[in-house]
RNA sequence: CGCGGGAUAGAGCAGUUGGUAGCUCGUCGGGCUCAUAACCCGGAGGUCGUUGGUUCAAGUCCUUCUCCCGCAACCA
């Protein structure tokens, strides 16, 4: 099996440091995030803080992508400026990274005023030099996809993707020669087999996107006012890209006239984690860009997987949220912590359920680990007052073995870092706590405890297991790092370095050992299950209690009456076969025929429609859906959490007016 | 046939270049008493989605089909 990363020597120079940048996307400040969004920079903190560990000089970076029409809309109907708006957001997203304990270097904000000047100038060089661009877009645009296509990409002169009409459209707007950069990062993915991590995203995008051709991108908008002006032309703002990837050198310091000191020692990246929706941003236009300012392009990207409640996606409606701040509340920062890390998949979605919770906490924090530490200090202390007197009485058949599994998981983590693998090094650790209750068992402290000739083994037998404890916890120190600072008062000592795990015995002997304190207090799952189902329900109905109150604004009986509703009858029906959710209908309205597209694909099979009534919005505007032009829609309920029903007006002549 | 990934014990997952199917949780039985009703050992439980093939040997390679997921495109 291939190993995908950039080789760094394990063995780092006294002399020189070396640099280790890496960061997460920025939160774009439009809601305060779930624990899904929140699971980037828990993964992003642990591979930092191992790199510390691991003797880096390491610059770990987050912050918040303020700019945009959605934040300016959500400002706008909160009666906020969207200053005011994002600064309450970006506050609320920096909390959450300092309750998980996150251990960031810095927090960039896009409204920071060295970023938006950094980002103009990076604007008007690539401007300068012919990159950038100023058109009155004549070219082919299909509504339906919002997207200009050139006349080589139309087929039959239609939209490529949807085989619906374009129209020539014109909308001032600035544009990024991505074409001219093509063949350069085609060539550079290929020569550079671990940029795009893992394998599978690295195909989808030479597959979907650099191999058929890239379009030139817009990097302007006229419509919305809440970004960065271009300094040249105040019509515009600059558009998302070029403003928040730019993030990633900005906050080091550069500037197009001045790269930095910082800048120059920490860029390239090595790694930039994001979530695997914006593999196409950070592997496509993020390294043209780059390319375009002559910079070096970031040596990896890792497009994480997504954390899922349960089955389903977080929604408010389902009342299924789960904020970090309230598990870090009941569960404390280090559970939460440990559970985002050991129970994520490295490549495929994971989920996260109160239950799974509950239950990684009892087994894995709770029984294996906080009881070894306090099961082991209890002995040191009963048996010896907490200091040891002898670590020498060795017995190889018991000792030999032991050690060497406790040292084999340091470089059993470290590989599974290497790769993204972080549940698997989680893992590996958590092992030498199994292998260390184990070699209690093999021992037995309390039976050499009776025989007073065998204090000597006593004592060492603790030592093994108190120094085993001290390696455990230094491993430890990406996950849980909490819980490691209570390990080491309990074990009252310092000696913590990478380079002190490495061998077995850099405890001092005759460490006065402090008292047993239970690390992680066992949960009562059924008891806990009650109580946060009840607060689940009553989540539930407050929710649907304010969408009722709140729900949409009244309307007068003049708009009602804009809306058109008649019935009609079913006449023909099929499926739509690009797409999955669509069913084209087509309908007798009373004057003639007509054409819907609805998306019931999933609740109603065609042969079941045909010959029924239906409710249409018959003088809604025509939208053409995934080639299928649709002159109007049918009405149909929610009828539950994943169900539909449409409204049946069967009886009822076509063209009848519905009031 | 848009591109790509997947289907392994009741659940969640690992299986490196083909060579005796493993891990965690759960479950059943045993052991131990230092410890947080915890810890340690053992049992049961899988024809590795389906069809055909290559091979001395296939979970692993090729092939047929079925189903799931991601990206892209739509829930008018």
């Amino acid at each position: 099996m291939s190993i995908y990363y950039i080789h760094i020597p394990r063995e780092v120079k006294k002399m020189e440091k070396q640099k280790y940048y890496i960061t997460t996307a920025i939160a774009y400040a439009s809601r305060k995030p779930h624990i899904g969004n929140s699971y980037e920079i828990v993964l992003a903190d642990a591979i930092a803080r191992l790199k510390r560990l691991q003797g880096y000089d390491v610059f770990f970076c987050t912050g918040t992508d303020e700019h945009g029409q959605k934040i300016e809309n959500y400002a706008r109907e909160a009666g906020v400026t969207p200053k005011d708006y994002v600064d309450r957001v970006a506050g609320e997203i920096r909390g959450i990274c300092d309750v998980l304990n996150t251990s960031y270097d810095y927090f960039i904000r896009t409204t920071d005023d060295y970023h938006e000047k950094a980002v103009q100038k990076i604007f008007k060089k690539l401007y300068d030099q012919g990159d950038i661009y100023k058109s009155e877009y004549e070219g082919n645009y299909c509504v339906a996809c919002e997207s200009f296509f050139t006349d080589a990409q139309l087929k039959d002169g239609k939209c490529p993707d949807c085989g619906g009409p374009v129209k020539t459209a014109k909308e001032e707007a600035y544009f990024f020669k991505l074409s001219k950069y093509q063949k350069r990062l085609e060539e550079y993915i290929e020569a550079n087999p671990h940029f795009i991590y893992p394998e599978a995203r690295k195909k989808e995008m030479l597959n979907n996107f650099i191999k058929p051709g890239l379009q030139d991108l817009c990097v302007s908008r006229t419509s919305f006012k809440w970004g960065i002006p271009v300094s040249f032309d105040e019509k515009h703002v600059v558009y998302v890209w070029i403003d928040a990837l730019s993030n990633y050198i900005t906050a080091l310091g550069y500037t197009p006239d001045e790269a930095g000191a910082r800048y120059k020692k920490y860029w390239p990246a090595d790694v930039h984690i994001i979530g695997k929706d914006i593999v196409r941003f950070h592997t496509i236009y993020w390294p043209i860009m780059l390319m375009a300012l002559g910079e070096p392009l970031p040596k990896q990207v890792y497009g994480h997987p997504w954390l899922l409640f349960g089955e389903d996606k977080m929604s408010k409606s389902k009342g299924n949220v789960i904020y970090a701040d309230e598990l870090v509340a009941r569960f404390g920062v280090d559970a939460v912590r440990y559970y985002l890390l050991s129970e994520m998949p490295h490549a495929s979605d994971g989920s996260i359920s109160y239950g799974e919770m509950i239950e990684r906490f009892n087994s894995d924090l709770a029984n294996t680990l906080g009881n070894l530490v306090n099961r082991t200090v209890a002995m040191a202390n009963k048996y010896f007052g907490g200091k040891l007197p002898c670590n020498t009485a060795a017995d190889d058949t018991l000792d030999t073995p032991f050690k060497a599994d406790i040292l084999a998981a340091l470089p059993a983590m470290e590989k599974a870092f290497d790769e993204f693998k972080i549940a698997d090094a989680a893992e590996a650790v958590m092992n030498s706590a199994k292998r260390s209750n184990k070699y209690i068992d093999e021992t037995a402290p309390w039976a050499l405890a009776k025989d007073e000739a065998q204090r000597d083994r006593l004592s060492t037998v603790l030592y093994n297991l108190l120094e085993a404890i001290r390696i455990i916890a230094v491993e430890l120190t990406p996950f849980i790092p909490e819980t490691v600072d209570k390990i080491f008062a309990q074990l009252n000592t310092d000696v913590r370095s990478y380079e002190s795990i490495r061998s077995f015995g850099a405890l001092p002997l005759g460490t006065q050992v402090g008292a047993p304190e239970p690390l992680f207090a066992r949960i009562d799952a059924e008891a806990m299950m009650k109580e946060i189902e009840a607060e689940i329900a009553e989540k539930q109905a407050a929710a649907q209690r304010k969408e009722e109150i709140a729900g949409i604004a009244k309307i007068g009986i003049d708009d009602f009456a804009k809306v058109d509703l008649r019935v009609c009858k079913i006449v023909d029906c099929e499926r739509i076969k690009k797409a999955k959710k669509l069913l084209k209908l087509t309908l007798d309205d009373g004057v003639g025929t007509r054409t819907v597209a609805s998306g019931i694909a999933q609740w109603y099979a065609p042969e079941e429609l045909i010959g029924r009534s239906v409710i249409v919005v018959s003088n809604l505007k025509p939208a053409v859906l995934c080639g299928v032009e649709s002159q109007g829609m049918i009405l149909a309920a929610d009828a539950g959490e994943n169900d539909v029903k449409v409204i049946f007006a069967d009886g009822i002549p076509a063209g009848a007016k519905v009031r």
